[in-house]
This record gives structure tokens, C-alpha cells and sequence, in this order.
DNA sequence: CCCGTCGTTCCACATAGCGGAACGCCGTTT
DNA sequence: AAACGGCGTTCCGCTATGTGGAACGACGGG
């Protein structure tokens, strides 16, 4: 339960967020105290300013929520994103061809954050998953994410994870999954065998901006009942081609000096 | 282009996230600087220190952008809201008996921020909309939802507002609006005659927790080419309906003491 | 090749955040 | 009903941390 950073005061401001946004419901002050090991008065203050800036805000049983300006700032985000400009229209060709769920998402650090996702079916929340961060080490995106770092880089980021066996697939190692993303990166694609959740499987493959400041990947999601490992890699070459299209893209559009 | 507020080393921050925001391009750093009137220095701490959250991304050719971590708070926030939650199926009926648009927005100072929307059309960019922050002075749900305020609160909230002639028809005075919010305020209902966009106009209500720490309203939007304004006034009692339903559902999942 | 501009780094200063401790509100107990 | 106790809020002296002027250095244009 420990958190990590908390450098300087707008890391312990971020750290308060962070403990609100993990938690699915309202927060009571007791609970962010005991998650995060600030004094009352330190936290009372924290959550002070950040209520004066609209980040947090207080529901009247004394619980708090994050703030409803989080939302515009996503929104100005997401919208003048040009990654996801840019790969919209070859997501969309991706689900015409496959009539399954594609995701485009980024590298951040160990977790993918996922930008754009089109789905079939009118989703009851089409928009609940953008943004949402997943480990990148059980999730297609986020090993062909990986698979495309450069050598030290990537070991940096492999031995940070901590590992966590959420099906019995996923992989708990930094060996087995430094081993796994030497074979992703020499195929240029990889697959979740449900690692991240049982009975979802799907087949990715990574975009990057042309000096790798920017690493994420795309991807065709389904569930296993449905779709067979067998279907999943005979779209391997749709996936595939749809990655190289977009990488072609930005690179074009943002300049090759990028 | 003076920004307001600036208080404490986090409102230092904020404000430099809001310049970003603001343009809908990356954003260079002289640019941030002549927005903000912050020293080199000090701008370039505030952005290595929003970097290192994440809250903040560098282009390779140093111009920045919102990082991809506010997605993610913003999907925290949106996912887990209760008042979004409840008004959810209401907006979806009232979708259905209207055919139009609809819209569920809160009222954050003097801006209205959209939570959700319901339109017709699997629309580009369904996601684009929500998070958008809007001037309350010139919105069907922003007037609705300045209306249901005390006097004093209103007032002041009216007074402070820096008044943009949209269209022609935008109010901009602190008088004139005060006096159509009296109005509004005893009808129970606002609309938006092309205030905000020529060519656009809706039909608003107000809704509001018992005890008014959160006021926002809902909205049937259309263009007025397709949509009369008769036609608008014959779904004013549905869009009241549906906002004392929704007021309704508030006060008893939220508990009428709140 | 030199010069000017603009971003980065450095450092002494002052401020703003820090957190221990005292306060007071409320719900609970006897 | 009065006393207790937990918990959030406020206060205040201390120091860490942010501040911003100034010097430095990296580009890019002339």
C-alpha cells in the first residue's frame, strides 16, 4: 500500500489524487489518511487546496470525490491528442475488418493508458475505458509496448513491475517476461492469452513516434468463448498492417526529425 | 489573458496546466510563458515537476501537452459519480422521447461542465463533449442551474462573470441576466435561443442535491433549422419531468440529510 | 563564424508548506 | 443529561521548498 514518489509538494498534492481516484467510491479523511501516511493537518491542507482548485471535491458527509475540472483537462487531452487523431480512421478500418473490439493505447511507464477504443455494440459505457491504466506486463498493448524499448530501457522498466498473478496465465517473472518480449519483439506482435482476465484474449501489436518518445500498441480484443486462438492469429496480419500504417502516419505527419 | 487565481504552489501548477488546455495545440514554451507571467525559471520547474507526475508531456521539438494521467483521473472521476450514475437512464428516456440530444452538466463557479450526453447518431466523437466546460451565462443547463441558487450566491456568481457576446442573442450584463435567471427561477425551466452558437438552441432544467453543494441541470439540444422553438416548448414538461426525477432519485440514494 | 535569442541551470533568499499540538464538534456511553 | 472519546479542524513556530534574478549554454539565423 505504499506509495512511491511523493517528490516535493506537488507530488504529495498528486499522491492525495491518486489515493482518491484508486479508490471506486467516496473517500472518508480516515481511509485517505490511513492509505497515504500524511498528518491530519498536512492532509487537511492538501485537500483544502486541491478543492480550491476544483481537483477534489467534498461530499457533504465529509467524504471526497475527484473534481469535476479533471474532467475538462481530460477532455482538452484527449482531444488535441494527434497519436489518436492520427490512428482513428485505422482503428476504425481494424473493426470493420475483424468486427471486434480495438484499442489504441500508450506506454506510461509500467502501465498502459488507453486512448481510443471502438467497439461494435453501443456499449452501455463506451467511454468508461479511456484513460483507464492496466499493468503493461499482462496486457497485449502493453508488451508489444515493452517488446519495442530499447535493450536497457526495457529491463529498467521489466525489473520495476510488481508482478501479480491475476489468472493463472499471467506472467510473474522478470525473466519469463523479458524472455517472452525478446520473442514479441522479433515476431512484432503479441498476443494476452487471458493474463489480465480469464476468458478475454487478444492479439496486439506496437506503434511508436520515430525517436520512441512515444510507445503504445493496438490491438483487437475478444472473448475466448466466441473467438478462438485460431481466429485471433489469422488476424495477426490485419493487426500487424494496421500498426505499420499508423507508425507510417506519424511519421509523416510529425515530422521523421520527431 | 490574465489569469486569476494563482494561490499557493499549486495553483502555480494548475494554472500552467490550464494554459495548455486552453490551446488546443502543443503548446511552446514562450508561449506559456507569455501567457502565464511566470519567470523562465520558475515555468520550467513548474513543467518538470508536472512531467514527472505525469500530468504533463514534452514533444520532442519542446512544446508540451497534457499527459496521458489525466485520462486516467478523469475516467476515475466520470466512472465513479454518483450523480451521473443516477441521472443516466432518465437522459436515456428522455433521448427516446425526443429524438434529440441531451445533455447532464454541472455548474462548477460560473461554467457549466458536461458529465454526460445522450445523442441519436453514433456521433465521431461521442467522447469529445464530456468534460467540456462551457460559460454558464449563455447555456440552457448553465442558467438553469444559476437560477436554483440563493439570492446572495447567485449574485455574486453574476457579478464576477466577464460577459462574451457569443451571438447576438447572448445576454451580457450582470442585469439582464439577473433578471432572466428571476424568471427562470419561477418558471422552473430555461432555454438557450441561440446564445451560445448561432444555429443551436435547447431547452434546460435544473437539478440539484438536497442540499444544493452540487446544482447542475439537463438539456434537449437541437438545431434550429430542423428543431422550431414550438417544438421545443412541447418537451418542456418532459425535460422538467425528467429533472424532478432525477432530483428525486438524489435525494434517496444520496440520503436526505446530504 | 559570430551574434542574438531562448531555454536551462544555479544559488541565496524568503515564503509557503510542514506537522506537532491544542481545540472543539459530535456521536456514543453510562 | 453530562462526561467521555474519537476525529476533523485550526494554529503556529520551524525549516524545507519553491522562488526568480542572473549567469550559462545551445541553437539557429545572418
Amino acid at each position: 500500500m505504499e506509495e512511491s514518489a511523493s517528490t516535493g509538494t506537488l507530488g504529495k498534492a498528486v499522491a492525495v489524487l491518486d489515493a482518491i481516484a484508486r479508490a471506486d467510491h467516496p473517500v472518508k479523511f480516515r481511509d485517505l489518511r490511513a492509505q497515504i501516511g500524511q498528518p491530519p493537518g498536512t492532509l487537511h491542507r492538501n485537500l483544502s487546496n486541491l478543492m480550491k482548485e476544483g481537483l477534489v471535491r467534498a461530499n457533504p458527509d465529509n467524504s471526497y470525490a475527484l473534481g469535476y475540472r479533471l474532467l475538462t483537462f481530460a477532455s482538452a487531452a484527449w482531444a488535441s491528442n494527434r497519436f489518436r487523431e492520427i490512428a482513428e480512421p485505422h482503428l476504425r478500418a481494424l473493426h470493420e475488418q475483424t468486427g471486434e473490439t480495438v484499442h489504441l493505447g500508450v506506454l506510461e511507464g509500467v502501465e498502459v493508458i488507453y486512448l481510443d477504443k471502438v467497439e461494435s455494440r453501443q456499449a452501455v459505457r463506451m467511454h468508461s475505458q479511456i484513460g483507464k491504466a492496466s499493468p503493461a506486463y499482462c496486457t497485449g498493448v502493453g508488451k508489444a509496448a515493452l517488446s519495442i524499448l530499447p535493450g536497457d530501457e526495457m529491463r529498467l522498466r521489466v525489473n520495476s513491475i510488481d508482478y501479480h498473478a491475476f489468472t493463472p496465465a499471467t506472467i510473474v517473472s522478470a525473466q519469463d517476461l523479458e524472455a517472452k518480449l525478446d520473442v514479441i519483439a522479433h515476431d512484432g506482435f503479441a498476443f494476452d492469452d487471458e493474463e489480465h482476465e480469464v476468458g478475454i484474449h487478444c492479439a496486439a501489436a506496437p506503434i511508436h513516434s520515430p525517436d520512441k518518445s512515444f510507445v503504445g500498441g493496438i490491438s483487437v480484443t475478444a472473448p475466448s468463448y466466441r473467438v478462438s486462438r485460431e481466429q485471433l492469429e489469422t488476424w495477426i496480419p490485419l493487426v500487424v498492417n494496421a500498426a505499420k500504417a499508423i507508425n507510417q502516419d506519424i511519421s509523416i505527419q510529425l515530422g521523421p526529425r520527431a
